[in-house]
This record gives structure tokens, C-alpha cells and sequence, in this order.
DNA sequence: CGATTGATGTCAGTTACTGCCATCACTATA
DNA sequence: TATAGTGATGGCAGTAACTGACATCAATCG
């Protein structure tokens, strides 16, 4: 017989998932978080950093594809070609998951605090961005706007592709951001 | 006789400066700054819906700042001309105050706290850009995503500035990231 | 078979933040 | 001039997020 059920985190993770989006964020203490995957608040916190965490579970996979798309790329990309690829490797990930996305960004869209969460993840991402970029050789400077430039087009792409009524291809939206970055930024 | 010293906001607000830069934003207790101020735990609250709050008091000009440059802006100007206003007139608010501009960000870079809360700060002026162009007539997925671009120059450059050794002028710095967006999203 | 490990439980403690009511100088109004 | 607000504050109890220290006990390893 044993101790304890297995996957203790996964069964947190989905418990936070359910309550959060049954009764809010604010609404859901992480005691009922714990109580409702067998467990106690103690072992939450052993688990994740803190109540909001939870939600933010596969950043690290998503900024490891991103990385490793751009590390990967061909040594003849330029900097905004790379960064491209690695968008469109995200948002091949997120087109097949995107009941799951809607709903996860209906709970973050409903807290403030968990807005908070979310955009440092994404300027994480693109600090991510900027790194792999050195490594390929790239300047410094160039870098770090190009990091910031696809972590813009991928938030309002991913934004409107949540929000559309219809589901849409995300890569492809992500492609007329930048399509449209250029018009906007085009000199007369 | 007044019963209270007057400009306790004011006094609550120097103090967390202070006590941020002494000890560092974590070490800081909310009652620390209020016995500081001369005011009580209770009416630091009254003041700052919560403890970082305190160092974001003058987002709101800024905001106003921002939106009322690009609404007053000619109505020849193309989106991105009338954002680049906008940044120019921030660039010159902030280059009078460097000084202290760079204490506040030390405090901020050493808490991950404090730089969710710059993050929603920096999106909220997005959102608001984004808004003072759609009331100028451009359409809202440029209006959009000009405001991100916006921001991100504007987070760029404002991050060079602060960290910068010698001084330089925060608005050549955003000119040049936009000069150099245009590069890095030229098509070959 | 004893020692170790690893995931968990228990519990006390700190601190951010909220709600509610009291206080009291100041001010407008009858 | 008496009275009724008003506004900024204090006091205090309460909730809930998070932490540190120590205990437990099945599985595993030597």
C-alpha cells in the first residue's frame, strides 16, 4: 500500500486549474488548492513558488523551443529570420491546444496579479530570445530589440487568436503582425 | 495645532525610497515605512493599494503624458510619427530627472516583485497609446500593435539610458532603436 | 536488515492586506 | 455661535500567502 498517490504536482496543477477557473483566482485559496488534490498547502509550496505559479507551468518548455529553434537556425538566417522560425515553432505548439489556451488565458485575463505573472514571463522569453541570439553572433543591442519585437508580435497575435471567434492558424497571424510591423514602421 | 504633519503621501512615498534602497525591497516592512513617514501601517494602505505600489506614483502622469501628445499630435501624422512624439516628450520629462531614475531602477532591478509591477505599468501605457490612436482613426490592429513597438522602444532605450556609464540623452536613444527596428525588420 | 532518501505532514510564525469603527481638527451651514 | 458633517488618521481583529524547522514513513540501497 502505498503513502501516497503519484503525481502530486499534476494533480495540484489540474485542482488550481479547475478552482481558479470554477470560482476565480482571488476566490481560490491555495488550502482548497491542496485539499481538493489530496494534499496539504505545505506540499503546494514545495511544489510551486507561489499560488500563481501554478498556471505558468510549461514557460519553461516554451522558452526552451523558442531557444532552441533559434540556436538551430541556419548560420545564414538573419536575426529577425531566426526569431520568425521560433515563432512559428510556438505556434505550432499552441495550435493544437488551443481549448486549453483559451480557457487558461480566461483565468489570467480575470486577475490582475496573474496579468503581472504573465508578462514577465513573456519579457523572460524575450531576454531568452536575445541570448540565443548573441550566441549566434549577433550584436548586443540588436538583440535586445529584436527579442522585444517577437515577444510583441507573438502577445498581440496570441491575443487575437484567443479571442477570435473562430479558431485561426496562430503561426499565420504571427506572420501579418510582422507583415504589418513593417508597413508601420515603413518610412513615407 | 494640526492634528497631522500635512503631505503624509508624500512622506510615506520618501520613505519607502529610502528604506527600498537601504535594506532592499523584501527586508522592508510596510510598518517600517510608516513609523518612518510618522504615520501608521493603516494609512500607508490608505495611500498605495499595496506595498510596491508606492514606487509607481507617477506612472499616471506619464500615461497622460503619452496619450495627450499623441492626441494633440497633427493629424498628418502617421501612427508611428505620433507615438514618436509622445516618446520625445518622455524622454525629455525623464532626462532632467536621471538621477533619479537610476536609484529607483537599481531598487527595482533587485526585486522580481517590483518588475512584474513595471511590466503592467509599461503594458498599461501600451493599451493606452493603442486607445489614443484609435481615437485618431487608425485601425485597431495597428493601433495595437504600434503601441507594443512603442513600449518596447521605449523599454529598450529607457534600460540603456538608466544603465548607461556617462549620460546620454534618453530621446536620441529611442530614435536610434527605432532607426534600428527599421533595420532589423527590413526585408533583404 | 539497517541506513538513507524523498515526498509528505504538522505547526508555529511573519507579513501583506482588509473591514470596521473610533477619533478629532477643520469647515460649512443653519 | 451651535451643530452637523467631512476627511485624514488610528486601532484592532481577521484572513491568507508564504517560510522555517522538525517529524514521519514507504521505498530503496548497500
Amino acid at each position: 500500500m502505498v503513502r501516497w498517490e503519484p503525481g502530486g504536482q499534476g494533480r495540484l496543477a489540474q485542482a488550481a486549474m479547475e478552482l481558479y477557473g470554477e470560482r476565480g483566482f482571488d476566490q481560490t485559496t491555495v488550502a482548497e488548492i491542496a485539499e481538493r488534490a489530496g494534499l496539504t498547502e505545505r506540499t503546494f509550496f514545495r511544489h510551486f513558488s507561489d499560488k500563481r505559479e501554478v498556471l505558468f507551468f510549461g514557460a519553461q518548455a516554451l522558452q526552451d523551443l523558442l531557444v532552441n529553434t533559434v540556436v538551430d537556425a541556419p548560420a545564414s538566417a538573419a536575426p529577425i529570420d531566426a526569431v520568425t522560425l521560433a515563432l512559428e515553432a510556438a505556434g505550432n505548439l499552441f495550435n493544437e491546444r488551443r481549448a486549453f489556451s483559451v480557457q487558461r488565458q480566461h483565468i489570467i485575463d480575470g486577475s490582475a496579479e496573474l496579468q503581472e505573472r504573465e508578462l514577465i514571463k513573456l519579457s523572460s522569453l524575450a531576454a531568452a530570445l536575445a541570448s540565443a541570439l548573441r550566441r549566434r553572433g549577433v550584436a548586443e543591442s540588436t538583440a535586445g530589440l529584436t527579442g522585444e519585437v517577437a515577444i510583441a508580435i507573438f502577445k498581440i497575435s496570441f491575443e487575437r487568436w484567443v479571442s477570435s471567434a473562430e479558431p485561426r492558424d496562430l503561426t499565420q497571424l504571427m506572420r501579418d503582425s510582422l507583415e504589418q510591423l513593417r508597413v508601420v514602421t515603413a518610412t513615407q
